[in-house]
DNA sequence: CGACCGATTGACT
DNA sequence: GTCAATCGGTCGG
């Protein structure tokens, strides 16, 4: 940790832009403190939003509630949608761009029985995999359950980031369409760990870099 | 102010 | 595979 308490390596990937960053996301791992204790989710999958893309939230300028994405890397963006779930957002690229990382799926390694009653209210057993293989299932984990976080800084006092134990590989990394959207679905801005048994929905893909 | 709809999920045919 | 749930954000009148 620098004396800001951003990782060094951490506000490099934050700079880039959401299509840079969002693969550098993976193998980093989502830690938020709760008074039940400590949640760990490593990510796995993220998607690339941005200013000149038809299917970001950014695309038609800054509003009260994307205001975070208009903001410097570093932040989150979290919004509700389908009147039930949230989705949360890395804020990435520089102040004005209107890019942000959508954090879709993770796999829990810290606090599962913490996630495990988050989800499903301590009643059900779920399998391992089906804890956080979603946006509205991640931040449901992460025990989100409202916007109050959405332009904060991250920051051990609300969700911050620990780097990868050991670095992904850029071929292990897949790139396809995107999930749920309607514009630009053939863009393949959405990025996941190969194999990783979390990550359930497979279009056509391809792997990163050669 | 009314209408439309969504960066989803879970239940069901 | 299809589809309802459910409500705040956004935009048009």
């Amino acid at each position: 940790m620098s004396s800001n308490g951003m990782d060094k390596q951490l506000r490099a990937i934050l700079q880039k832009n959401s299509l840079q960053a969002a693969p550098l996301l993976l193998g980093w791992t989502l830690v938020r403190q709760t008074q039940a204790g400590t949640i760990k989710l490593r990510i796995v999958e993220t998607e690339a939003y941005h200013q000149d893309d038809p299917a970001s939230h950014s695309f038609r300028g800054p509003t009260i509630r994307t205001a975070p994405m208009f903001q410097a890397g570093g932040r989150l963006y979290i919004y509700f949608t389908y009147g039930r779930h949230f989705c949360l957002n890395i804020v990435t690229g520089a102040r004005g761009r209107g890019e942000a990382v959508l954090i879709r799926v993770a796999e829990p390694i810290e606090g599962i029985e913490i996630i495990i009653k988050n989800r499903f209210g301590n009643v059900k057993g779920p399998s391992f995999h089906n804890l956080a293989n979603g946006p509205g299932k991640l931040t449901q984990a992460l025990g989100i359950k409202d916007t109050s976080l959405s332009g904060k800084k991250l920051d051990l006092s609300s969700i911050f980031l620990e780097p990868p134990q050991k670095p992904v590989k850029a071929q292990e990394i897949v790139a396809s369409s995107r999930i749920g959207i309607r514009q630009a679905t053939e863009m393949p801005w959405r990025f996941y760990i190969k194999n990783n048994p979390c990550v359930s929905k497979h279009p056509k893909a391809r792997h990163l870099g050669l």
